[in-house]
DNA sequence: AAACTGATTTAGGTTAGACTAAATATTACT
DNA sequence: AGTAATATTTAGTCTAACCTAAATCAGTTT
């Protein structure tokens, strides 16, 4: 039953459970972009995992792919292993938060289920990766976070920013300059009515930082304080 | 020039790399047995890594295999990684040295040139990992060391245990029990003269440990003191 | 409703690395 | 030197993933 996934295959459905966080359903295009591949391999591969037994998705042809208990289950465990590592390195190797998607994405797929509770003792056993993200516990339950999108908070408002779940070392170079770290607690002073620019006030910086809506809709914060 | 190895083939150049130690050549029969696979897939891989530009290895028909230059270089750094990797699981996740083998083995081929730098810093550029094995350093030149097998130290003599090169996780943790680990210092009592079964009494251990000879072959010892 | 466009699937091919069975070479023994 | 035993290689398959090109489907526009 529990047989061992390829490398491969972890990464579709990894791939396939971030996709339908936001979508309902994943389609063969978004998929074969995310992993770099061409179409016609996804196709070929969705096919081979939605008639497995018990199948890792349920597919129906052109209209998309979801994954099924089982499928989700292997996913959750990819990306725990993924955020504790990017922990890890954060915490005990010196890296920063930049550096250590790419890192993450390699070893997440070398690490033994006992090298992830010594590394997950190691840490404390913690909820949230350097980026914000919740990292599943060993049962696979996602830590609840309450959050809206910066995008979305009440200009004047104040909020402390939970999660920038970006993977672009550069933007997360400038974000980090600017004091934008989950933890950071800051005010929404304006927000421009045509383009959404936003002006934000991070508590202990003088300078405000001026933030599109393009990124603020990656930045996450908490609903109230 | 620098292609990207695979797995697989790193894994072939480390097993030559380990089987030309000791004899001059590692034969077919040798390799597949090391790496767990058929000799003819040993031999076609084998065909393989001796035609590329450069060659990886030198190989003749029947007549066995030894690295190249290159080959060899390839194969010290995976030995490199393996041993750094050993060494902090150890210094830095609370494992044993009976553990490492099996996780390092798979995350040796995880490894980035980056981690390898920090971990390498983080413990202090070390020279030797938990077995006592050479770690060799960043321009991949192994330490020297002067040792001989515990089977050829004189009676009477005292020495220091330098290496146990051993992956069987029983047998490791047998050793540890008996206080042999690298480091440990101890006086050959007496060797049988028909079986070469050797009684040794390690420093600050009140019993005398009984070692046979096919496990002496394989503990290493300082030549003097 | 026909036609266009873009998304998706099918068909057929490639590569890496493994396997088994059969053939051949080497080595060891008489 | 001849033969048996062992080691090695050759030949032919297999599987997992990938690819490109061609065909088909779905959704929008005329």
């Amino acid at each position: 039953m529990a047989k061992r996934l390829s490398t491969n295959v972890q990464d579709y459905l990894k791939r396939i459970y971030e996709l339908t966080l936001t979508e309902e359903k994943a389609t063969t295009t978004q998929l074969a972009e995310a992993l770099e591949i061409s179409a016609a391999s996804v196709t070929n591969m969705l096919q081979k995992l939605s008639k497995t037994d018990p199948p890792y998705l349920t597919y129906t042809k052109h209209h998309g792919v979801a994954l099924t208990a089982t499928g989700k289950q292997a996913a959750l465990k990819i990306i725990r292993r993924h955020r504790l590592i990017e922990h890890y390195l954060v915490k005990a190797l010196g890296y920063t938060w930049d550096e250590v998607h790419e890192e993450a994405e390699i070893l997440e797929h070398a690490m033994s289920p006992l090298l992830e509770k010594r590394i997950d003792a190691a840490l404390g056993y913690p909820k949230f990766d350097p980026h914000g993200d919740p990292i599943p516990d060993a049962q696979l339950q996602m830590p609840k976070i309450i959050e809206i999108p910066l995008t979305q908070l009440e200009v004047g408002h104040s909020a402390r920013i939970l999660r920038v779940p970006n993977e672009n070392p550069q933007v997360l170079r400038d974000i980090a300059k600017w004091g934008l770290r989950p933890g950071a607690h800051f005010k929404l002073i304006s927000r421009t009515p045509y383009d959404q620019t936003m002006r934000i006030n991070v508590d202990d910086i003088d300078e405000d930082v001026i933030v599109g809506a393009a990124l603020g809709c990656q930045i996450f914060v908490s609903l109230e304080t």
